[in-house]
RNA sequence: GGGGGCAUAGCUCAGUUGGGAGAGCAUCGCACUGGCAGUGCGAAGGUCAGGAGUUCAAGUCUCCUUGCCUCCA
């Protein structure tokens, strides 16, 4: 085999040398592990493998191999911040691997990992030191085995031997787990490494000295939670070699920046920001800016999408970071996308899937970078406010809370306020906000946690009947069946204590609450977005009747139905009738079928940038969470709407098939093809109606419940459309008679409005609604118009009362009356007009408004200014006649009270208390 | 799941002991100009997210609901 002429050859050399010895090659699994709560990212080779050792799951073949791409960003691998300042950190790395399932051991493991680099990549042999477990730190020996196969390839000076801590590996607490054996590389001076074999030297010890280019790990042992170790039957085998660093031995070069794997995206960068060639201090964000872009790129190509928890907010802070560094190299329009772009292009031919998603990930980096360049200029708004603050105070010092609370609540990065903070000849003590947001992680601590957990009692039914419940679903809605299994369900833990577990129990009498397994059932169980069936068992001699209110699917095909024991007793191996509650199950029929038509519709309608993100099938209504930017406009609705009901009045079957995945992807099928899925998938297709295009048909794989034929759905209607978050829109939707009711009764409310408003159709109505409200609005206006008539004396018929009140050798001009209409706005509006004709003045006005009394002061600018009359004082002193409290400005107040009756006293002590203010 | 924050004109936002709902941009009208750009003047546009409470008085204070932003797990 000829030397990989570049990085990207590697990988596939890695693959062909081991097909070329027996092993599978086995596609990457997407970076959202199935079924996997406890891990957020697949973060190793043997991930997609795990059910395999553990034996939980079998494959048709006992040796693989892969090229999986991994992420390590968030959680407890949080290698975050190590990113781009370090020559080997990375959020996403691939991972070249083989493994044995229970086949070849260490001899074939060693050998092959040994013959790949000095024969393949042609590495020299002289460079290469190994290690070995010494027998330290864990319950089993040194590793003699793998000590000796290596003696026979390399000198017994270059074979290390270290403690559990670098040569143990373990799954986790329990289970597999076994000695391994790294292959490091020496790159100090001279050809061969100076120290073999002596105590405190090595890979171990001497980190920047050595670098570690595969890991072989043995498993041979089984952990029990007694700390007790077995041996395991069928050791396996499970191996991986970082790419990055091979690649950069390879090329010869320092940090896996400078291999051909990252210089593209970080010379695509440099290109927009209008520079080239290395940038000194600036490098590390050109490096950055190209790590965070591979992660980003494939992360959304695994259906990721940047929010608020979770797995998308670990992208959120990839994606962020890097468009904080682009800012400070300069970068300030919308770039990330261009920079993702290139990483499609570089890794498209080996991951395909990377080609597929190229305009989801466009749009989704630009959605991304524009909300946060947003949430930035947000930030500096509400800095430069804090900074014009401190000048004015003359302080230098930038606030702590300030910046900790720009962090948490506007999410405004710290180092940047720091520079922003240095711009202006401020300090800021970073050390004092990252103590302050320490201090605020320990009082948001969370209460709860974990996902939900399958209690263990079902995988330990599922061990032990060999295999799941097998589902008579498809064909049928009753069926008869032994009973295998009962569990009693756990009790709702109290407040604060940890979930109890479920316990099996043989047999249960009347009344109790039970989970009940069958052989086999017809009862759907919750899965795919699809509710699980509802039905009634019955023992076949007679004696109890079991109501089943739900039924689950916690594991591996094991329909569990809920329910409760109206009569009789139970007892395991006992035959019963499953009888599913059939009106439901047809309507859950439609609703499925219709989420398929649907899902059909908006990828016709709205682009094959649709994909499903979620799903909910019931009985009275289903939903569809899909990726799309933008949200469904009402035309858009109707069409999609219309493309539904086409397809249901074709009437066309609806045919399932099971094939192989290859088979169905061949046949145009969508679905989640991430998921882990059998050698065999059960495709659903619905439609063959005829176009302009062509037929046209809906293939989705599903493993839910359909219609006959498309026309069972009867009328499809969307009820309801709406975001649930960045990206992604969801749409509600009925079938059937519940659509039926759903229209009838809008059209029951349109046809009453239509004849209160006295339209002739349809058309009038939102005619006559419009006039009507002009109506309305022109009737404000005479009112208020009238009522400030009334309030400054009805168009001056009755002459303006204008008294002159002396007092300390002034006087001041006053108008002191009741009115009929005491709205604050319009006493505003009458204060102004009766100030305006006095020239100079005050104005009191008392009125009564819902009971109670209001009064209004207003002094014209020069005697407010002038601080010969206070208005602010006189209301108070007025106010005291209607038992009230009121104050206001100097030139402006209003005062209120209950006592209604004392308005007339109000205008009439006016002129007196005025007098006092004067005097 | 927990914490912090925001919701005011079509858009971006101001509104500081609770006491006249504002600015800029956009829209429309008028004027200047041969036309456009532009400038000037003017107008329209608001259930201050929704609901309850405190108060004589709530955009402003309290509580609830909804939506969004943000930090953390």
């Amino acid at each position: 085999m000829a030397r990989p002429a570049d990085a990207h050859a590697i990988r596939s050399a890695f693959l062909s040398f081991f097909e070329e010895r027996g092993h599978a090659a086995v596609p990457s699994s997407p970076l959202v592990p199935f079924d996997d709560p406890t891990l957020l990212f697949v973060n190793a080779g043997m991930v997609q493998f795990k059910d395999v050792f553990t034996g939980r799951d079998k494959r048709d073949y006992t040796r693989a191999t892969s090229a999986q791409r991994c992420l390590r960003a968030g959680g407890k691998h949080n290698d975050l911040d190590n990113v781009g300042f370090t020559p080997r950190h990375h959020t996403l790395f691939e991972m070249l691997g083989n493994f044995s399932f229970g086949d070849y051991f260490k001899r074939d493991a060693i050998r092959w990992g040994w013959e790949f680099l000095t024969q393949v990549l042609e590495l020299p042999a002289e460079k290469l030191v190994v290690s070995v477990f010494n027998g330290e730190g864990e319950n089993a020996p040194f590793d003699q085995e793998a000590y000796d196969l290596w003696a026979e390839i390399i000198p017994k000076e270059r074979i290390y031997a270290f403690d559990a801590k670098e040569n143990f590996w373990q799954m986790g607490d329990t289970g597999p787990c076994g000695p391994c054996s790294e292959i490091h590389i020496w790159r100090g001076e001279g050809g061969a490494p100076p120290d073999g074999g002596k105590p405190g030297k090595g890979p171990a010890f001497e980190d920047d000295k050595y670098m570690e280019l595969w890991n072989l790990v043995f498993m041979q042992y089984e952990k029990l939670a007694s700390g007790e170790m077995t041996k395991l039957p069928a050791p396996s085998v499970d191996t991986g070699a970082g790419l990055e660093r091979l690649a950069a031995v390879l090329e010869g070069v320092e940090t896996n920046y400078e291999t051909g794997l990252f210089v593209p995206i970080v010379d695509k960068v440099k290109a927009l920001a209008g520079v080239s060639g290395h940038q000194g201090e600036r490098e590390a964000s050109y490096r950055v800016i190209a790590d965070h872009a591979r992660a980003t790129a494939f992360l959304i190509a695994d259906g990721v999408t940047p929010d608020q928890t979770g797995r998308p907010y670990v992208l959120r802070r990839i994606m962020r970071r890097a468009i904080r560094h682009a800012t400070l190299v300069g970068l300030e329009d919308l770039f990330f996308h261009e920079v993702c772009d290139e990483v499609v292009n570089r890794f498209g031919e080996a991951y395909p899937e990377l080609r597929e998603a190229r305009e989801v990930i466009a749009g989704a980096v630009k959605i991304e970078e524009e909300g946060f360049r947003r949430t930035l200029a947000r930030g500096l708004r509400r800095v430069s406010k804090i900074l014009a603050g401190l000048e004015a105070e003359g302080s230098k010092v930038f606030p702590v809370d300030e910046a900790a609370d720009l962090y948490t609540s506007a999410g405004f990065p710290i180092d940047l306020t720091r520079v922003i903070a240095e711009e202006n000849e401020l300090t800021l003590d970073e050390a004092a906000v990252a103590e302050k947001l320490e201090a605020q992680k320990g009082e948001s601590s969370f209460a709860g946690g974990g996902g939900s957990k399958v209690a263990d009692v079902y995988f330990d039914i599922v061990n032990e009947l060999g295999q799941g419940t097998a589902f008579l679903g498809y064909g049928a809605t009753a069926g008869e069946a032994t009973l295998k299994a009962i569990v009693i369900p756990a009790p709702e833990p109290a407040e604060g204590e940890p979930a109890l577990e479920p316990t099996r129990v043989e047999s249960a009498q009347a009344g109790q609450a039970v989970e009940l397994i069958f052989d086999q059932s017809p009862f759907y169980g919750e899965s795919g977005g699809q509710v699980g069936d509802t039905g009634a068992l019955r023992a076949v001699d007679g004696g109890a009747v079991v109501t089943v209110t739900q039924t689950s699917k916690p594991t591996g095909g094991l329909h569990v139905h809920h329910g409760e024991l109206a009569g009789g007793s139970i007892a395991v191996g006992q035959r019963f009738v499953l009888e599913v509650d059939v009106a439901r199950r047809d309507a859950i029929r439609r609703n499925h079928s219709a989420t398929h038509m649907l899902h059909h519709a908006l990828r016709k309608v709205l682009g094959k940038h649709v994909a499903q993100k979620g799903s909910l099938v019931a009985p009275d209504r289903l939903r569809f969470d899909f990726s799309h930017a933008r949200s469904v406009t009402r035309e858009e609705t109707r069409r999609i709407e219309a493309e539904v009901n086409a397809m249901v009045l074709a009437n066309a079957p609806t045919g399932t098939a099971e094939m192989s995945l290859a088979d169905a992807k061949q046949a145009g099928a969508i679905g989640l093809f991430g998921e882990k899925y059998g050698a065999e998938v059960r495709v659903v297709t619905i439609g063959e109606v005829e176009t302009e295009a062509g037929e046209e048909r809906s293939v989705e794989l599903c493993g839910g419940t359909h219609v006959a034929r498309a026309g069972d759905v009867g009328l499809f209607k969307i009820v309801a459309e709406g975001g649930v978050a960045q990206g992604v829109r969801r749409i509600e939707a009925m079938t059937g008679m519940g659509a039926v009711e759903w229209v009838q009764e809008r059209a029951e409310v349109v046809d009453q409005v239509a004849s209160d408003l006295r339209a002739r159709d349809l058309g009038e109505v939102l005619g006559r609604l419009e006039k009507l409200h002009e109506e309305l609005a022109a009737r404000g206006r005479e009112i208020d118009s009238l009522k400030r008539k009334l309030a400054t004396g009805g168009g001056g018929s009755q002459a303006s009362e204008v008294v002159e009140v002396e007092g300390g050798g002034k006087t001041v001009k006053l108008t002191a009356r009741r009115i009929p209409v005491a709205d604050p706005k319009i006493m505003r509006e009458a204060a102004d007009t009766l100030r305006d004709r006095m020239g100079s003045g005050v104005v009191v006005l008392a009125g009564e408004r819902d009971g109670k009394a209001n009064l209004l002061v207003a002094t014209t600018k020069d005697l407010a200014k002038g601080k010969i009359v206070h208005a602010g004082k006189l209301a108070a002193a007025l106010v005291v006649h209607v038992d009230g409290r009121g104050g206001g400005r100097p030139d402006m107040a209003q005062a209120g009270g209950p006592k209604v009756a004392g308005l007339d006293d109000v205008v009439a002590h006016a002129a007196e208390e005025l007098a006092k203010q004067l005097a």
